[in-house]
DNA sequence: AGCACGCCGACT
DNA sequence: GTCGGCGTGCTC
């Protein structure tokens, strides 16, 4: 026996992660008939547990037989090559240390839901049923139930029996034979299939189509039918066209055509239909734009970022809202391209709209692949085969796309790197892309470009230290200049008369002088519903939600109150619940009463209201934006969604109101996120030179140094004072942070169980380390209360070893007979 | 997570 | 005795 033989005799393991939160991988025997074909980053179905029936992924692949237990088999392989790069791997590792969560939780979040199968116990009537007497008359019943709805999960079961635990009921059915219960395993991808039609070989033949029409003419219906076929293909020219068919729909929605007639013509064997898999993604007809011409701004800042490459992987660049950094990316873009490698272009989730896509597609054409939360998880598997197939050679996606098979990255673009939908909270990983993307741009030796017009803290700073290239653009594109932004002291206005409702007559004026001129204007509130609070002007009852520790807000157009924390609706009281009074009245202002109150100052306009509640569904977000291009739409009110990245021509005025509760609010990074979004929003007027564009906040206290800095544009100036800030309090960048949640249905316990964390802590990293427990903004969420520990750390500490700790610690606690119920979130660099 | 299993209190 | 709630611990 030679030695390659013998390897090939010796059982082989597999490690595999499986999409489950459970702390480490788990070893499966290889069946005999795998050896040797299956590789790390496959995919395997395998049996967890008793019934439970999971896709896992191969981490890789050793000869050590597990000492502790006996391994189960693999029970099958779903791919032959790997579905995930071994980068995938290493960076879900990286991800479940550095994140302090279970590599199964990244690959649930990583795999679209196409990719799991997963199975789910059901329980079904047994055939071989043979002792219904036994049955109890409510047992008979519910097994008449399962034998009239074929099957049924356990859920459905526990909800039909009206009881929640179920496992006693199904012991005893089974027991006496009357059900049984099963695994039924969900193939969740599947491919687009499309019927086609075309001519049987023999008539695509001219000679015989040209006999068959002369035939038909005794029957004229299914003459037409074969004419519009011919319409569309010319297979009496070509008959190879004819190979190719038609889609059978643009016959049967075509009602001038008789379906009998065609459903006729395939029995008598002249058209046959046939089904091919196609791709779910248009395939464009190559309707190439070539790059656009760059400003000489923009070429210098192109050369800039190129030449800061060759000394640094990581470039910041800073350029103001509307110097047309796209244009910049795209020449960028097309160089990484050229070479051979793979680009991802990541922008957060609301700027992925048609504006940029479709730009993007005219220049670059079918290279390019879109991931985006609204798409199907159909189009989702496509994309990350489409990556790995090389198909895709550059990826415009959301946060999760960092998770796609890409092997060969040139070039991430983090565009709008500031935003903090970068940052996933729920579910864990609690993972930041932009971080997440420096990472894997340093596994595969690719550059990262981090754009922004408001840079984070964090990123600015690694470029002041040098660590990034730091490339600016500070002046418009086409010469378009800055707008020019002007305070309105409304508690002055407020003084003279001078407000009408949330509006000051200076701003009515200005709104009216722009719809005259038949220019288009922005107003920004970043909250949404009626009103936040709703409150009896008698006894000073104000709604609450019942399960959380924050008021309800009024939606109007629903009649409705809701709690933004959980979702939870409840209909709007006539009268005070507490004292009966029918005073109630609404206080404070969202995106709802804002739209109203606009209608009514100005009837005649035409105004849309763009927040989450009108967004909802799939197209309405691009609908609008579609109307307020083309001059459809007059005003557009909305919450932070109007200030990313859209980019409209005739936008000459942007109103911004309650500007001061964005810089008041109780959180470190209060500050920079106003100016962000400050800048930004006032960043969306006056984007083309021929209209100017002035901005107008809305303010109690017209001193505020910052805003100040938002109307000069003073980033540099924002960004020394800010810094001086954190470095005072102990804060990012200067330190990392990781904030470590406990939850539970009693403050008392939440409360002991952070203290006892704090303690634990305190003891492994000392005093300095450990801040708290504090109750956060919101003490209470869905019935459970939260206490907070913060832990902070020096910025050039290694924390690998002092995660560790901490799960141990958190795992200590959470196992403790007195937190007992108590759940600890950890979150990393939160934002 | 999701499931099996066993303990225990309530109720026929 | 039996039924159903609830807590616990394990999963290769």
């Amino acid at each position: 026996m030679n030695q390659l033989d013998f390897q090939e005799e010796i059982t082989q393991f597999a490690d595999v992660i499986l999409p489950v939160p459970v702390p480490r991988l788990f070893t499966y025997r290889i069946p005999r008939e795998y050896a040797g074909q299956i590789q790390p980053g496959a995919r395997v179905i395998v049996q967890f547990g008793k019934t439970k029936v999971l896709t896992a992924l191969v981490a890789r692949i050793h000869p050590n037989p597990p000492k502790q237990y006996q391994a189960k088999y693999i029970l099958e392989v779903l791919d032959d090559t790997p579905l995930v790069t071994r980068w995938q791997l290493e960076l879900f590792n990286w991800i479940s240390e550095y994140y302090l969560c279970h590599i199964g939780e990244v690959m649930n979040v990583a795999l679209p839901s196409g990719l799991k199968i997963s199975s789910q116990s059901k329980v079904q009537f047994n055939p071989d049923f043979e002792h219904p007497d036994l049955l109890t008359a409510r047992e008979a019943e519910i097994v008449e139930e399962i034998k009239k709805r074929q099957s049924l999960t356990y859920d459905e079961l526990a909800r039909f029996a009206d009881i929640k635990n179920v496992y006693h009921l199904i012991k005893s059915l089974i027991g006496k034979r009357a059900v049984i219960v099963f695994e039924e395993v969900k193939e969740k991808y599947t491919p687009k299939i499309v019927r086609k039609l075309r001519l049987t070989s023999f008539y695509a033949d001219a000679g015989n189509l040209t006999e068959l029409i002369r035939q038909l003419e005794k029957t004229p219906r299914q003459q037409e039918v074969l004419l519009e076929y011919l319409r569309h293909v010319p297979a009496l020219r070509s008959p190879e066209l004819n190979a190719h068919g038609i889609s059978k729909s643009v016959f049967s929605k075509n009602e001038e055509l008789s379906d009998s007639s065609l459903e006729t013509l395939i029995k008598k064997g002249i058209f046959e239909t046939f089904d091919i898999v196609v791709s779910r993604f248009a395939e464009d007809t190559g309707v190439i734009a070539s790059p656009p011409a760059l400003s000489e701004a923009q070429q210098l800042a192109l050369a800039g970022i190129v030449q800061a490459f060759e000394e640094k992987d990581t470039v910041l660049f800073h350029g103001v809202t509307g110097s047309g950094k796209t244009e910049v990316y795209i020449h960028l873009i097309e160089q990484v391209l050229a070479s051979g490698s793979q680009v991802l272009y990541l922008v957060p989730e609301i700027a992925l709209t048609t504006q940029i896509v479709v730009r993007l597609k005219k220049i670059f054409g079918e290279k390019v692949g879109i991931y985006h939360s609204k798409f199907s998880d159909n189009e989702r598997v496509e994309v990350w085969k489409g990556v790995l197939s090389g198909r895709f050679q550059f990826v415009i996606g959301v946060r999760s796309s960092v998770f796609l098979p890409f092997d060969n990255l040139g070039l991430i673009i983090v565009d709008e790197e500031h935003e903090p939908s970068y940052k996933q909270y729920d579910p864990a990983p609690r993972y930041h892309a932009r971080d997440t993307a420096l990472v894997i741009a340093r596994m595969q030796g690719a550059r990262v470009l981090l754009g922004s017009a408001t840079p984070s803290i964090e990123s600015y700073f690694h470029a002041t230290q040098e660590r990034y290239g730091l490339v600016t653009l500070s002046e418009r594109f086409g010469s378009a200049s800055l707008p020019a932004i002007e305070l309105l002291d409304i508690r002055q206005a407020r003084r003279n008369r001078g407000m009408r409702g949330e509006f000051s007559l200076a701003l009515l004026q200005e709104l009216g002088a722009t719809l005259e001129k038949k220019e288009q204007a922005i107003l920004f509130q970043n909250r949404r519903g009626y009103s936040p609070y709703i409150t009896c002007e008698d006894c000073g009852w104000i709604a609450k939600c019942d399960s959380c520790d924050v008021s309800l807000t009024y939606h109007q157009r629903e009649a409705e109150l809701r709690c933004h924390y959980c979702g939870h609706k409840e209909p709007v009281p006539r009268t005070c619940p507490a004292c009966g009074s029918t005073k109630v009245k609404t206080i404070g202002f969202g995106t709802e009463k804002l739209e109203e109150d606009l209608q009514l100052h100005f009837p005649a306009a035409r105004i849309q209201r763009m927040d989450l509640d009108t967004t909802r569904s799939k197209t309405a977000f691009q609908q609008m934006i579609q109307d307020f291009e083309k001059g459809e739409t007059d005003m557009l009110v909305g919450t932070q969604m109007v200030s990313k990245g859209l980019d409209f021509d005739r936008v000459s005025l942007v109103a911004i109101f309650d500007a001061d509760r964005m810089i008041h609010f109780p959180d470190f990074r209060a500050s920079e996120r106003a100016f962000q979004l400050l800048t930004q929003v006032a960043g969306r007027a006056g984007r083309r030179k021929d209209r100017a564009g002035r901005v107008v906040i809305q303010t109690n206290n017209t001193q505020d140094p910052l805003l100040a800095k938002v109307i000069h544009n003073d980033y540099d100036g924002f960004f020394a004072e800010e810094l001086e800030e954190r470095r005072q309090f102990f804060y990012p960048p200067f330190t990392r942070i990781i904030r470590l949640t406990t939850r539970h249905i009693e403050q008392q316990v939440a409360q002991a169980a952070a203290s006892r964390l704090a303690a634990l802590l305190t003891a492994q990293l000392g005093t300095d380390r450990v801040k708290g427990p504090e109750t956060p903004l919101v003490e209470r969420i869905r019935n459970q209360f939260l206490f907070d520990v913060l832990l902070k750390f020096e910025r050039n500490l290694n924390l690998r070893a002092i995660k560790e700790k901490i799960r141990e610690v958190v795992e200590e606690v959470v196992t403790t007979k007195d937190f007992k119920g108590v759940s600890i979130v950890a979150d990393v660099d939160p934002v």
